[in-house]
DNA sequence: GCTAAATTCAAACGTACGTTTGAATGAGAT
DNA sequence: ATCTCATTCAAACGTACGTTTGAATTTAGC
């Protein structure tokens, strides 16, 4: 048996012959995956991709499985800690942050990934998450996920007191939604997309979903 | 070579032995679809639970790409109409209508299907629509949506002076999004879903995506 | 430089898929 | 009753997949 679990610690590179290998069928992998989903992507387009035999990626990985876990968890895991650090600095402050600070720090990653390599990335990933079948993203998505949403309902109970916490619940679901679908389509639907869109998205994100979130509403609901 | 375009007229009703394997045929290609995502679904599998012949999914669709149409075809037609429908039943009043009401009209549809099987089988299809591959889906996505969106987008410019056009094609979009999340998971994430959160759901994305398009923040932006 | 472990490799295994084929079957028209 | 054509059927085709194997090769410790 073979212990995938390496877990490469933070502060150490690893530069052995098999972890170049590693990172590169996870390279691959991820192009793959992004252009034509986990299903479609096949482990020898990826062992060929990555200029690697087929064999290597189970050896380090186990499954093709296990390959998509840690593909996502390689992007997935800096991303929530970033997440978190942001709404801790927020929380450090006199006073509990409003909505709108709240939501500037969850979509903080994207704007921070600008011009990097991440944020051609992380959209098409993080889109594909959710259009990948349940059963296989349900774990990752547990895995990832469920710690940074609790702690971000938990700030938006404080900003909206008098808000019971399902209806915050639905909301921050909405705006995940919303989210999803820039990071999916990156423009609306027959404009075409590029990473200024997609930046001019993300303001226009961030207003939707305060307002959304708020519901301050003027409309004769 | 095989004309799959039946068409089927809407005024009479086919009862042909080859129609009736026809459905049979979509019904379980439906369910299959829901549950598993097309990729997922073999044709032996929709065959099967079809109890009908393998070979008959060809005959009758010609290949498993036309089989997927014809069952979103099925489904989206007349939710496209009914849209349709619903926008034009609004602007012929007097006043032209508000966001709050084009929005109803577009999420009518789902309240109409209340307690029929329509509303047990939509939320899964339109989810799936935009969880496959983009390349699979783009040609039906034209097909069934294309006029429904700028007619809305249309309604919206009128109701929202001085938002721009592209701005109102972005908020649009996040509305789309946030009502994909909605079917998609019936639920917030975590929470059980069923027929009855799904309805709490779509009043809630109300006024979510209502609040979300007018933006008339209280927020400090 | 030797040894032992880690890694890579070519090749194959068994399975499942979408699709095709050609004969059998059925119902409606003549 | 027969012919005809749409439909159904069992069977197979060729391909691609994820996975396994066992030998070859490389790497690191002594």
């Amino acid at each position: 048996m073979l212990d995938v679990s390496h877990s490469q610690s933070d502060a150490q590179i690893d530069v052995s012959a098999g972890e170049i290998t590693r990172q590169k069928i996870m390279d691959a992998a991820e192009a793959l995956i992004i252009e034509h989903g986990f299903a479609a992507t096949s482990l020898r387009a990826i062992a060929t991709a990555a200029s690697v035999n087929l064999a290597a990626t189970h050896y380090h990985f186990g499954s093709k499985q296990g390959l998509l876990a840690a593909v996502f968890h390689r992007r997935l895991g800096p991303l929530g800690e970033a997440r978190l650090a942001a709404l801790s600095r927020l929380q450090t402050g006199q006073k509990s942050p409003a909505v709108h600070a709240i939501l500037e720090a969850f979509f903080l990653p994207f704007y921070e990934a600008q011009g990097s390599e991440l944020l051609a990335i992380l959209p098409g990933l993080v889109g594909r998450m959710y259009a990948e079948s349940a059963r296989l993203m349900q774990p990752i998505l547990q895995e990832e996920f469920s710690e940074v949403a609790s702690r971000y309902i938990g700030a938006l109970e404080v900003a909206c007191p008098g808000v019971a916490v399902e209806e915050l619940q639905w909301r921050f679901h909405f705006m995940i939604g919303a989210m999803i679908q820039l990071l999916r389509f990156q423009a609306p639907l027959g404009r075409e997309a590029s990473e200024e869109t997609l930046l001019q998205g993300l303001d226009r994100l961030l207003a939707f979903t305060t307002a959304g979130i708020e519901q301050t509403a003027g409309g004769l609901q």
